[in-house]
DNA sequence: TATTGTTATACTCTATAACTATA
DNA sequence: TATAGTTATAGAGTATAACAATA
């Protein structure tokens, strides 16, 4: 028979502690009237790897009718533009103001600030294997790698 | 200036892999109709730190009346027994049956499914570390420590 | 009066489906 | 006829508030 616990499987605890930091993360967010997906989404911008909504959808994996809200809200802070594509008026270009990535850096700082906080309870070897290991498994998992 | 990158965050990390992970094992538990926190107050009664539905609520962070229906649901499947405390007959106890047992053992084989996906793409040591970093970050959140 | 569990209701987040405009 | 974006609608998941039983 097996006994490893569940509360053990590095499944629970990425899930448990996932859902932790995202609710912080909010609660810093919540000063701008931002939810995560928001900020997601400037990264991504930010990035280059994606600028019509619909590959940005594609990107995110969410709905698209969900991109056009999130556009929608940062249009209105005027933290993106969006512009129709002249070779395809279809499409909407999403385009990153000065604002907008003054607004991204601000909530990476807030992100940073809770990677003190964790880090705070990690000796500074444990946190570096556990930043290196998050990378990989990042990469592995088709998430940003940087 | 500061060219940290928002996804390099460990915040963003945890956030995003921590979602992955929860709808993976989501998509395993589909198959008995049960979700994530079914399962989560499966592990809160194996582990014996809270019996009575409101201790479970506080516990696990949720809304007392989100106990109900999880119970009900658990109760329904023949995992768990609802029991009033002869003490105080206000208080429901609940208690895992010999299937409620098997249905957890199950349910952490899919997790440990997954721990094995994500170690794939680790080498051994990295695992470990990230094991051990993790029980730590969980210690240290006030989540289950083993 | 305070507390436990329950029920009724509402809210947040997101997806699906229907629609408009371009191609 | 197909695609990009939008709007309308619906569903999942969860919380809050009102309520019943017991203390």
């Amino acid at each position: 028979m097996n006994d490893v616990k569940l509360t053990s499987t590095l499944a629970f605890r990425l899930g448990t502690l996932g859902a932790l930091v995202t609710e912080r993360f909010s609660e810093r967010l919540a000063a701008h009237d931002l939810k995560p997906k928001h900020v997601g989404l400037l990264a991504v911008l930010e990035s280059g790897a994606a600028a019509s909504q619909l590959d940005i959808a594609r990107l995110m994996n969410v709905a698209p009718s969900l991109v056009v809200s999130l556009a929608d809200r940062l249009e209105e802070l005027g933290a993106v533009r969006r512009e129709r594509d002249p070779s395809d008026r279809r499409r909407q270009t999403l385009t990153l103001t000065a604002q907008g990535r003054d607004l991204l850096a601000t909530c990476t700082e807030a992100a940073a600030e809770i990677d003190a906080e964790l880090a705070e309870g990690l000796g500074p070897e444990q946190a570096k294997a556990l930043r290196t290991a998050m990378r990989t498994l990042a990469t592995r998992n088709g998430l940003p790698a940087d």
